[in-house]
Parts: structure tokens; sequence; C-alpha cells
DNA sequence: CTGCATGTTAGGTT
DNA sequence: CAACCTAACATGCA
């Protein structure tokens, strides 16, 4: 569940609290979520010191003196905590590390264990063929490169959205929320949206993230913050997961319906459905017919 | 008990 | 090849 903002209130969390300190012991408890080598070989970590902390779309990379990391991905249910060293250990807490000097544990907890850790000893093909894999950072992109992706796709814009590969860092919750906000509906073709509808995207996409950060993120449900507290974006939600309700623009229902294998909300008035296209089998039984 | 939700990936189909 | 769909993963919740 965690998308870009969440991942980012974490991560500057995280920076404030455990920046520059060397990890005195890790304690491994449920080795098979550190994935594609040995999981006991992270303990050659040891004795490291936390150069910074970083968010890279959806993933966090804790990077240590001399350029080796630790890349995690939270999925849906992981959450990293700090909390003190002696205070009781939340169920489903997977990998802990202690640091020199510091009364709390960087805690690495899900209860559904989707999430991964992958780290590296020397540019490691596993983290790097991660994070090369990752497109452009919604927050870093300029108004022009964003088009340029938009129309380079024929794709529902929705789909186009949630892949990592193009745009890293948008979810299902920021996707509806942006495409609402500029009156989009997510199964338009990527590319006959207008050009300044793309713009207009751009900019819906920029000021909900930032707005979420800034709220702490959206708990919808299992979402915390390195302090184990919820984020308070969910109250300002317009569309996600409000089918049945009305729209906050024109007061009709928003309904439900699945584009890209997700659950999607929209207001059929303020986000125009594309015209239906025939399938290639729809036109050849058309074909026969006539 | 059933179905649903979430992010990602693998595998198959159009 | 690009786009699209579905299943699988693990678990809690209604």
């Amino acid at each position: 569940m965690p998308e870009l903002p969440e991942v980012e209130v974490i991560v500057r969390g995280l920076n404030k609290k455990i920046r520059g300190l060397t990890i005195s012991n890790i304690q491994i408890n449920f080795p098979s979520i550190i994935k594609g080598m040995n999981p006991y070989g992270i303990r050659w970590f040891k004795g490291k010191t936390i150069n910074k902390i970083q968010r890279h779309g959806k993933f966090i990379s804790i990077e240590f003196v001399g350029g080796h990391k630790i890349l995690m991905h939270l999925c849906m249910s992981g959450k990293l905590l700090v909390l003190p060293k002696n205070g009781e250990l939340p169920k489903h807490s997977h990998l802990i590390f202690d640091f020199e000097n510091y009364d709390n544990s960087l805690i690495f907890n899900d209860v559904r264990r989707f999430g991964k850790i992958i780290y590296s000893f020397a540019g490691d093909y596993l983290v790097d063929e991660k994070l090369s894999g990752l497109g452009v950072d919604p927050l870093e992109m300029t108004e022009e490169q964003f088009v340029e992706i938009i129309q380079s796709h024929r794709k529902m814009i929705k789909s186009l959205l949630l892949s990592q590969a193009v745009i890293s860092g948008l979810g299902n919750i920021y996707v509806d929320e942006s495409l609402f906000d500029a009156g989009i509906h997510p199964m338009n073709l990527s590319n006959e949206i207008e050009r300044e509808q793309i713009i207009k995207l751009y900019h819906s996409i920029q000021k909900i993230l930032l707005a979420a950060i800034e709220a702490g993120g959206s708990t919808i449900d299992s979402f915390r913050n390195e302090e184990g507290k919820k984020g308070t974006f969910q109250f300002q939600h317009r569309i996600y997961g409000k089918y049945g309700e009305k729209c906050p623009k024109c007061g009709n229902t928003i309904i439900k319906i699945n584009v890209a294998g997700r659950t999607s909300s929209v207001c059929t008035t303020c986000q125009v459905p594309p015209a239906p296209r025939p399938t290639a089998r729809v036109f050849r039984e058309c074909w026969w017919g006539q």
C-alpha cells in the first residue's frame, strides 16, 4: 500500500533518526524475506555506518559509507519502524538492526511478507537491476518529459501511470486521485489525450503527491510512518475508494470499474469515458454477420 | 466459508 | 513487440 508519498515520509523520518549511525547488531527472525541470495549474508553490514537513506520510486535504499546498499520494498503491508530497543517487539518483525550509542532499533515489519530486502556488496546486480529498471520519478520529471512519455505509448492511461518501469512511485490511490483531479477517465488511451490535458495531469500529480507528503501520507489500513503513526491524507481523498458516494465536483454517483486489474473509482460526468473500441474478434464477427 | 484488497512478477494470449 | 489479462504470493477483514 505505501506509494511514493508514504515511502517519502518514511525516508525523511529515517534520515532524521538513523543517518550517520553504525550498526551494532542484526537480528534475522524471518530469513525468507531477504530475497535473491543467502539471507544471512546481510550480517556483513554489522559495523557499517549509514551514509544516507533514499527513495527510488517505492523502493528505499539504505546506503552505507563505502557505497554498499540495502534495498527494501514495502509492497503492501511492510513497515519500517524505529522503536525503543528494549520495548515489546511488534508481531511480524522480520529483521531488526541495532545501532551503536542509540536506544532505538530499526525494524522491518510485514504482516503479509510480500515485502523484499535485497543487499549489495559491490554494485550487486540484483540491486542495480531493480534500480535501473525504474522509470522517472514523478516529482523530478519535467512537463516535457511527461508529455513525451504519455504520447509515446498507446496504453490505457491508468495502466501506464502504474507502470513502475515508466514512471516510478504511483500506485492505485494517487493514480485515481490525479486522474480525477485532471478530469481524465482511466481507460483513455494515452496517445489520444490532448496535450493540454496531459499538462493538467502533470500538475495534478505533482500537487497531490506534495500535499500527501505534507499530510504524512495516506493511511487506508496498515500504513504507518517510522514512528508507528498514521498519515492524514486519506481525509483529503476525493475519489479513491469512494464508489457509491457523490462526486465532490458534480454530485453524480461515483462508480467502480476495473482497469489494469485494479479497482478504480470514477465519476463518468467529470471523467468522460473513451468511445468503445471493437476488438479484432468483434470486428471479424460483424464482418461475417453482414 | 467466500470474496476482496494491496504491489509486483511471471506466464500466457491477443 | 506492445498491450493486456490472470494467477500467484500472505494475510486480515467483512
